[in-house]
DNA sequence: ATTTGACCCTATACCAAGTATAGACTTTAT
DNA sequence: ATAAAGTCTATACTTGGTATAGGGTCAAAT
């Protein structure tokens, strides 16, 4: 299969697809004798993986270690577990933080209702305010 | 005052100021004879409100809205109040998709129980599924 | 008077995870 | 034979900074 095949099936783009093997997910494929780059049924279905991962917002890092442990198949999977549950972690954290935003955010939204003139809109005193951890 | 006393007290570092001056936050700030920057007491206000405005996840381009408004403080705040609820929209719209990430993790994770070996992980025969938009 | 140290200056490179060109080459279709 | 579509490499751009290198400035200590 070309790079374009292997594109549509997976809806990563082929600039995504040579950005990926330039980062090490992908091992270099073989080339056609014009240079063109063919790719097996493995690799395809490794960059399935990759897609999903991706999909899961892991980072290049730790698809790299999953797809790193799937190379010692007999060993335990403890490795990958740690991985998947510190992305969950990681995860769980950020939407802690956005969900602090916003209710920050919200209370700004209702601060504007009175005036209507930029010069006393509450979102904008409301960001004047310094907030510095003493 | 020099760019590190207001980086002192607004927990900016220094490339961060130099760095919103050069994003046009800032405005060219007045040199002393060394060709050292000197804030005014209002650049450092519009500081600190900058910081606030990145606190809250604001992208570059909307502070430089935000800002641009308080410069005509007798008009209507809406452009603001437009500003900041498109903004709500776009964390709320954020958690909720880290929450569909989060609970399909936390599936995968549950998956990997029994064998514990590479090779039997629920996890990685999860990850290696084709999900494709038909 | 000079040297040290702390600060400041510009310019440039780097990070993630791609995206978007330019300019050339290969292959396919008409 | 030519045009269109696909591919190639190399490079620049994105966001919000961070980290250097290689200088210049300024105050205090020697
Ligand atoms: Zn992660
Ligand atoms: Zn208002
Ligand atoms: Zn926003
Ligand atoms: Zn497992």
């Amino acid at each position: 299969m070309k790079i374009g095949e292997i594109a549509d099936i997976t809806g990563c783009s082929v600039q995504t697809i040579r950005f990926y093997e330039r980062k090490g997910l992908l091992a270099q494929p073989k080339r056609t004798e014009g240079n063109y780059r063919i790719y097996s049924k493995e690799t395809l279905e490794q960059l399935i993986f990759i897609k999903q991962c991706r999909a899961h917002d892991m980072s290049i890092q730790e698809i790299s270690y999953l797809l790193e442990s799937r190379e010692t198949p007999e060993q335990s999977c403890d490795s990958v577990n740690a991985i998947i549950n510190e992305h969950i972690e990681q995860i769980s954290a950020k939407i802690e933080e956005l969900n602090a935003l916003k209710a920050s955010l919200n209370k700004m939204a209702n601060s504007c209702s009175a005036n209507r003139k930029i010069k006393d809109c509450g979102i904008l005193s409301n960001l004047k305010q310094a907030n510095f951890p003493k």
